[in-house]
RNA sequence: GCCCGAGUGGCGAAGUCGGUAGACGCGUCGGCCCUAGGAGCCGAUGAGGGAAACCUCGUGUGGGUUCGAGUCCCACCUCGGGCACCA
């Protein structure tokens, strides 16, 4: 090379925005990123939730996707065949939202944002293999949905029931209960309300108990906690209680403390109960009549709010309370939820907070039957629901309350009016949607034959392009007698399609198995090139994500394992959550008008500097409130980088012993840090690396910065695979391995030992690593600053800790 | 109310099998440099005191354990998240 080329390339500034587009453009025409199905390395799915493709693209994305790029980056580096697709989540309401809004088509609206969205990832350098782009809304995708929905109903795993369902009045149609976050729309935030309506539903609560286990699973435990929380499981008993004068009609309830029966003075039903009706008194049926009126007018955010005294209404009506032989009246009043249980309790005043406190206000007697210290006591001043000894229990006074849970359960089982039960929090998935832009549910329904599922060879029942968005009036697709109007596949005659369509995140709860193989028409899943990819090895997806969408993608591949379509329990082996990133403290929205664009950053800095910036900011399972103040210093860091890389290797020359030591720490950090999704503090190793080679020589410096080029690689990819080009590496620096650092060489031999008097720091001394103990305590004794503070005491004992530390205990 | 998580400089944050608190970066202050650029380099930067050497204090609050506590224990406060009349 001459000298003047020499000086050419030492001056050239680093220009982001020259070398990132042409290496998107070279990746993507080098097929760099297109991943084989098999290769000489073993296979190895990660993957990152896609998106919704909304409009608004801001730094979130970024946030997301960048350091889930450079995680799957680092696993491709350690010779893996990397699969990392990349989707759209395409069906949904704020497509047709829009619709209504600009008078635009959601199926145009969404390509519109798909194609900003892949224009986003593209500038971003992700290592996208898009031959596999899964998107949800083209019939190829959902007809599998149809699919599964049909198969799903020939095993009863999917029904349709009238119940009272969550209705958000602003999107005009009913929500899951995982949608309704505090009373409110998931979505919109409007206040939900409930309507009886005839829904359909999957049977999510069958596997209740198996969504409970997370064995063999390495998931977060906020993950798992929260989804073991929503599921609410609950042990105890199921006991009915006769009414007077019904023979048949006897009260079922349930219980969590079957060994507080005794103390069972009252019963409560839940104003929609059934039996209401049935055993009300006539002196009693206005008083009833009326509250359950009012009960049935008032939202769920005033029925459920426990600030509000309680109140109820006397039915009239007694049962008998089989164990203490009492005569109890039985009451009805909204604490008690229709849906939860089988909508009736025992009351136990004494021993319950909420029974204590309805008995107070209605002068209800209260009966002590659970003793701390197994003393019989009067006149309780609150409920007492601790375990204690059993007193005034028949039989079964003296005896331990946890053993009396088990002894009553199995006492009721005997004589026939119980058994041991368990109860659950978690209700079924309530799936229909009255929306246009989603799935429509391929069953008609049919004068002669009632419902009629489409049968499979007529699938899929493609979604009519031609609807009318007024954003009233129900689902749209009610509206289009071409689509309404068919014929029943059983006896041939005039039926009605079903216009409900499917929740968007029946979409998404098996759309990994879909990027295995996005063309195979005969099936949802090409099951041969699954095989050597499912389950998925690594997931990343943002925490709000905790309970809806994880929870949903779990059921789906149980209930797919028992129809014989998978071969594993879990979809997801490995999963991480990155933390939310909000603006000022408050989530980013269109709808808030505070989105902050990532393309301003993008455009002055480049996508290296970006993303580094977003991996930077701090713990990403944390999130952060973004602030671009600090942008400058991932910048400056890359202009480092690029100096140091773009400089004549200096070959001949001694080795800088320091150099190496630090360059192989560097490496051994960036290593655990990726493997343990620590990016800000691998980013900082970096930094502290590039300035160390930015004032060395020779050729530890060149070891330095070749090392640092592919630690880089995952991270910041444009611009190392430049700086690898021009250093001379062949191929590209992302099918490089990942450099391998040397313990021993990362060691150093020297060491600071800090010298403490009475655990109060007074030197600092210089040694060589491995010193005995002996040394180390003369070392430190013989420091004039540690003489100075021992000032003369006498030394009580000496702490020698290895390389760290001596600490002088004098006497006191 | 219950269950998680977290409180560290002016700011984002490091550090948690107990052992140098504040790595790295922003900002600020001071200095330098040239090809004056959407460059770069060097130094200082927790608080207080001191001419300096140094000293004292300091990780939400109050106790405790320990030679030694950001880290462990107890009680509390604040913030974030989840659940919430679930029997």
């Amino acid at each position: 090379m001459t000298t003047s080329e020499t000086e050419t390339s030492k001056t050239e500034r680093y220009a982001p925005s020259a070398i990132e587009p042409k290496w998107q453009a070279h990746w993507a025409s080098s097929g760099l990123n297109d991943t084989p199905d098999e290769s000489d390395k073993p296979n190895f799915y990660f993957l990152t939730a896609f998106p919704y493709p909304s409009g608004d693209v801001h730094v979130g994305h970024w946030y997301a996707y960048a350091p889930a790029d450079c995680a799957a980056r680092f696993i491709r580096m350690h010779g893996r065949n990397v699969l990392f697709p990349m989707g759209f989540d395409a069906f949904g309401i704020n497509a047709e939202n829009a619709a209504i809004d600009r008078k635009m088509h959601p199926a145009i609206w969404t390509e519109k944002n798909m194609a900003q969205m892949r224009d986003q990832f593209m500038k971003m350098g992700a290592a996208i293999d898009w031959r596999r782009e899964v998107i949800t809304c083209y019939p190829e995708y959902y007809r599998w949905n149809q699919w599964m929905f049909l198969k799903f109903l020939e095993k009863g795993l999917a029904y349709r029931a009238t119940a009272a369902v969550n209705w958000c009045p602003r999107d005009e149609t009913v929500l899951a209960n995982e949608q309704v976050i505090n009373g409110r729309c998931e979505r919109c935030e409007t206040l939900v309300v409930k309507k009886d309506l005839t829904q359909w539903f999957y049977r999510i609560t069958d596997y209740a108990d198996e969504l409970l286990k997370f064995d063999g699973l390495d998931w977060p435990e906020r993950v798992r906690v929260m989804q073991q929380n929503w599921i609410g499981r609950s042990e105890g008993a199921e006991i009915e209680f006769p009414v007077d004068g019904h023979r048949e009609a006897a009260i079922r309830f349930f219980t969590t403390r079957p060994d507080t029966i005794y103390g069972a003075t009252f019963m409560v039903l839940a104003p929609e109960h059934p039996l209401v009706a049935i055993i009300t008194t006539p002196a009693q049926k206005a008083a009833v009549d009326a509250y359950v009126a009012k009960a049935r007018s008032e939202s769920e955010i005033d029925r459920t709010n426990e600030e509000r005294a309680k109140t109820g209404v006397d039915t009239g009506a007694f049962a008998t309370n089989v164990f203490s032989g009492q005569r109890i009246p039985i009451w009805i009043a909204d604490y008690v939820l229709a849906t939860y249980g089988t909508g009736a309790i025992m009351a136990v005043p004494a021993h319950d907070e909420r029974d204590f406190a309805f008995a107070k206000q209605y002068g209800l007697p209260i009966k002590e039957v659970i003793s701390v210290d197994g003393i019989e006591h009067d006149a309780l001043e609150v409920a007492y629901s601790g375990s204690g000894t059993m007193v005034r229990s028949g039989p079964y006074t003296g005896t331990s309350s946890e053993v009396g849970k088990r002894t009553i359960a199995s006492e009721a089982k005997k004589t026939g009016i119980g058994k041991p039960s368990v109860t659950y929090r978690l209700r079924d998935w309530l799936i229909s949607r009255q929306r246009y832009w989603g799935t429509p549910i391929p069953v008609v329904y049919c004068p002669a034959d009632g419902m009629v599922p489409v049968p499979l060879d007529q699938l899929p029942v493609v979604l009519p392009r031609d609807a009318q968005f007024t954003g009233r009036g129900g689902s749209p697709l009610g509206q289009l007698p071409e689509f309404v109007n068919t014929t029943c596949p059983k006896c041939g005659g005039p039926a009605k399609r079903e216009t409900d369509t499917l929740d968007t995140f029946v979409d998404s709860s098996w759309y990994m198995y879909r990027y295995v193989d996005t063309k195979i028409d005969t099936h949802f899943m090409n099951v041969d090139v699954g095989k050597k990819w499912l389950p998925v090895d690594r997931y990343t997806i943002g925490i709000e994500h905790a309970i809806l969408h994880l929870l949903y993608c779990r059921f789906v591949c149980k209930a797919l394992r028992d129809l014989g379509y998978l071969w594993f329990d879990e979809p997801i082996k490995h999963l991480r959550n990155q933390g939310t990133i909000v603006f000022k403290g408050r989530k980013m929205s269109k709808s808030r008008g505070n989105v902050q664009a990532p393309d301003e950053y993008v455009r002055r800095y480049g996508a290296d500097t970006v993303r580094l910036f977003v991996m930077f900011m701090g713990p990403w399972t944390e999130g952060n409130d973004w602030d671009a103040a600090g942008i400058e210093g991932t910048s400056r860091f890359l202009h480092r980088v690029w100096t140091i890389g773009v400089t004549e290797r200096s070959g001949a020359g001694s080795r800088d012993a320091d150099l190496d030591r630090a360059a192989q720490r560097t490496i051994q950090k960036v290593t655990e840090d990726l493997e343990a999704y620590r990016f800000n503090t691998a980013v900082a190793a970096m930094m502290e690396l590039s300035t160390a080679v930015y004032h060395a020589s020779g050729p530890s410096r060149d070891d330095a910065t070749d090392a640092l080029v592919l630690l880089l690689a995952p991270f910041a990819p444009h611009i190392s695979e430049e700086l690898w080009q021009r250093r001379g590496g062949t191929g590209s620096v992302h099918t490089q391995s990942w450099p391998v650092f040397d313990a021993a060489a990362a060691r150093a031999t020297t060491v600071t030992v800090v010298a403490q008097v009475n655990g109060k720091v007074r030197d600092r001394l210089e040694l060589p690593v491995g010193l005995p103990d002996d040394a180390l305590r003369e070392a430190a004794l013989a420091s004039p600053k540690v003489t100075q503070a021992i000032a003369g005491q006498p030394v009580a004992r000496v702490i020698v800790v290895k390389d760290r530390l001596v600490n002088v205990v004098t006497e006191r």
